[in-house]
DNA sequence: TTCTAAATTGGAATCCTTCTAAAAAGTGTG
DNA sequence: CACACTTTTTAGAAGGATTCCAATTTAGAA
C-alpha cells in the first residue's frame, strides 16, 4: 500500500544520510499517491497550497535526487519537459504518440535483459528502462482508426 | 551494407511524398555512416564543409522528420541535448551513467513485448525502445570499481 | 520552363533546466 | 540549550536546447 511505500522511501533517504526535509516528504508523498506521471510544473503547482514558498529549483533538485536514488524514474512523452514516476514496483510505460498519455504496464519479465546486455557490452549494468509507443484507446476512437487501417496508414505517411 | 540502407531510406522518403533535398540526403548519409549517436550540434558542425549555409533549424526539422518516419531514433544520455541514431537494424542501447557513452547492443529478442503491451494496455502499438544503464568498461577502470564493490556502493549512496 | 507547395534560412523568441549567492534549517557536540 | 557546521532551500538570473517566424529558395510535377 501507499503508506508502506512512503515510509520505505523515506527510510531510503535516511539510509543514505540524506536529510528528510518537509519539501522532500511532501514531494515524495505527492509522487507516491499520484500516478499521473507529472511534470515538474505539475508538481510545483499542485503543492502550491501546502508549500506556498516552494521553489521550482527545489522541485528540480529533489526529483534529481530521487532519480539518482532509483526511487523515481524520468520519462519523456514528446511534450516539452520531463515527466516523473514513483518506481515502487517495476513496470514500464506505453506512450501515446498522438496525445502524449502515459500508461503503466506491470508485467516486467525483462529480467534477462540486463544480464544479457552486461554480457554483450561489458558494462556494469544497474538498471534498465523500456518504453512502448503507439496510439491509446481514446485516440484510436478519435482518429477513427481500425487496426488494419492504422497499419496501412503507418506504411504510407507519418504522424503529425 | 551502408549504401543499401541509404537508398532504402531515401526510397522511404519518396514513398511518403517527402522531397529529397540535398540537406536531407546529406544528413541521412551522415547518420547512416556514423554510429556515434551524434547530437544536433555534432551533425551541424560535421556538415559545415559540405553545406556551409546549413541552418540549425533544418537539422532539427530533418531529424524530427526522420524520427517520425521511424528511420531514426532519439536518445538521451544524461548530457544536455538529444542524441540520434540511424535505426537500420533493430537494436537497443546501453548508456554509461558516468561518462554518457552509448553502446549499441544488437540482440533484440524483445519481439513479444509489443504484443504483450498492446494486450495489457489497449494501445495500438507501433514501436518500442529499450535502454539499459550502467558503467562502461572504461569508467569501471577509471573509478576502480569491481563488480562486488560497485554493487555494495550502489546500495549505500547515490552516484554524483 | 513554369508554377506551386514544400523546404530552408537565420535570427529572434521561448521554454526547460541549472546556477548562484544569501538565508534558513537540520544535525551533532559540549 | 547554545554553538558551529553542513545541508538545503529560495528567488531570480543565466544558460542552453529547441521552436518559431517571415522571407527566400527550391524540388518536383505539369
Amino acid at each position: 500500500m501507499a503508506a508502506d511505500m512512503l515510509t520505505q522511501a523515506i527510510q531510503e533517504l535516511k539510509d543514505h544520510k540524506i536529510r528528510v526535509t518537509p519539501q522532500r516528504q511532501i514531494i515524495l508523498t505527492y509522487l507516491v499517491t499520484h500516478h499521473n506521471h507529472p511534470s515538474v510544473e505539475t508538481i510545483y503547482q499542485a503543492l502550491d497550497t501546502q508549500l506556498p514558498n516552494l521553489s521550482l529549483a527545489t522541485v528540480y533538485n529533489t526529483l534529481k535526487l530521487f532519480v539518482d536514488l532509483g526511487i523515481v524514474i524520468e520519462l519523456q512523452n514528446g511534450d516539452a519537459g520531463t515527466h516523473y514516476d514513483f518506481f515502487g514496483r517495476p513496470h514500464y510505460h506505453v506512450v501515446c504518440e498522438n496525445c502524449g498519455k502515459i500508461t503503466d504496464v506491470f508485467e516486467p519479465d525483462l529480467s534477462g535483459v540486463e544480464a544479457k546486455a552486461a554480457e554483450l557490452s561489458g558494462y556494469l549494468v544497474t538498471s534498465h528502462n523500456m518504453e512502448v509507443y503507439g496510439l491509446c484507446p481514446d485516440c484510436q476512437k478519435k482518429l477513427g482508426v481500425t487496426r488494419t487501417a492504422e497499419l496501412r496508414r503507418l506504411n504510407l505517411s507519418h504522424v503529425d
